[in-house]
DNA sequence: ATACTTACGAGTAACTTACGAGTATTTGGA
DNA sequence: TCCAAATACTCGTAAGTTACTCGTAAGTAT
């Protein structure tokens, strides 16, 4: 879902625009800033960037000067680090280019990230390959709560329940086992489940 | 809703007229001071922009030297309308008071909107009760899509793929019937899915 | 009456969309 | 490693829409 380096320089030149001009670049000045040669080019990004909803006009389709930026409440950027991919039963597996996945603004915490979901060892929980999981960096839960826990170094999403002997970690899905953490297993809680979601 | 650059010229000029002379400029002065050659004009001006809800008048329609601004008020929230519940097999159900929903600023769109989904008639699209779904309004939409479909009144989300003969909707997953919808048939498409998430 | 506001009808310039076709650049295999 | 195929980008032009304009006449409140 990344843009190519023209496509940035064409939302770029929109922003600018907006910001100096106090309205929208129409498509001959558009053409005019960046150097094309035809209109059908300036029509070509609007059309690609529109589908990757990166653009979208204020007043409705065939709307005059009109073209806006989707990022524009990117002043205050509703975005959370995606730093890697999770799979139950392996080691959660780190992203190095720390990429930014825009969620819900309420959601945005200095300790929360996401993680993206690879292949469909988590389906039982209602998680498919390719759906992202935003998590809370803790290292308690309470009972009751989601966690993303690392057994003896393998990733797992369950519900989290302390018992006197030890830990209790609930699937989602009753028909699933519960597995009983012993002390003689290396466990950590990685953090806490707050929202998953899938693009289409 | 943004506005061209005449527009807020003309918004412009009657706030600086109403600080200036202590009351709203008639239709005549406004012509005038922004050298239209018709009342037409200005009241085109005043027709639109009082329907984007950026002017009313203080003593109700007719109201003379009545034009007033409606201050911009708002502080652009990241929020989507919900607008109901869906249950496959089921009418979508209206929600009254349209509460507002946290989503990612790039799905916020005049065109999108939230509907939660009841039940667990969508399980095996991977949506489960309690689960979101964010839909972009549209009549139409390209082979391939996930659409909203109503067929009969009944809603679904499927893949949507016309053919030379109607309209076949296929399921995420494959081992649930593909649906061949008939002339005979009530068709509808409410909207195309963009984006589904869950809360913890 | 006077001082305004509303209601047509119609035109034009400013823009956007559609279409058709061609050239670079990346990507996925054999 | 090299070819084929997809993807990214470019051009020109014509057709379609919208924003804005005009003029005039009829309506409404003091």
């Amino acid at each position: 879902m990344s843009l190519s380096f023209k496509q940035k320089r064409f939302l770029d030149f929109i922003r600018r625009h907006t910001l100096i001009h106090g309205q929208s670049p129409s498509y001959e000045e558009i053409m005019a800033g960046l150097g094309f040669g035809s209109l059908g080019t300036v029509n070509w990004y609007v059309r690609v960037l529109t589908e990757r909803r990166h653009l979208y006009r204020t007043k409705g389709p065939n709307g005059k000067r009109a073209l806006t930026l989707t990022e524009q409440e990117h002043a205050t950027p509703a975005t959370l680090p995606l730093l890697g991919l999770i799979a139950a039963g392996y080691p959660i597996e780190a992203l190095e280019n720390a990429e930014s996945i825009d969620v819900p603004a309420p959601l945005v915490h200095p300790d929360n990230f996401v993680l993206k979901v690879k292949g469909d060892s988590m389906i039982e929980e209602q998680i498919e390959d390719g759906d992202y999981i935003i998590v809370r960096k803790n290292p308690t839960a309470k009972p009751g709560q989601i966690v993303v826990a690392l057994i003896n170094g393998e990733a797992t999403l369950k519900y989290y329940y302390p018992t006197d002997t030890g830990v209790e970690l609930h699937p989602r899905n009753p028909d699933y086992p519960v597995i009983h953490v012993h002390k003689s297993d290396d466990f950590s809680i990685n953090g806490i489940l707050l929202y998953s979601f899938r693009e289409y």
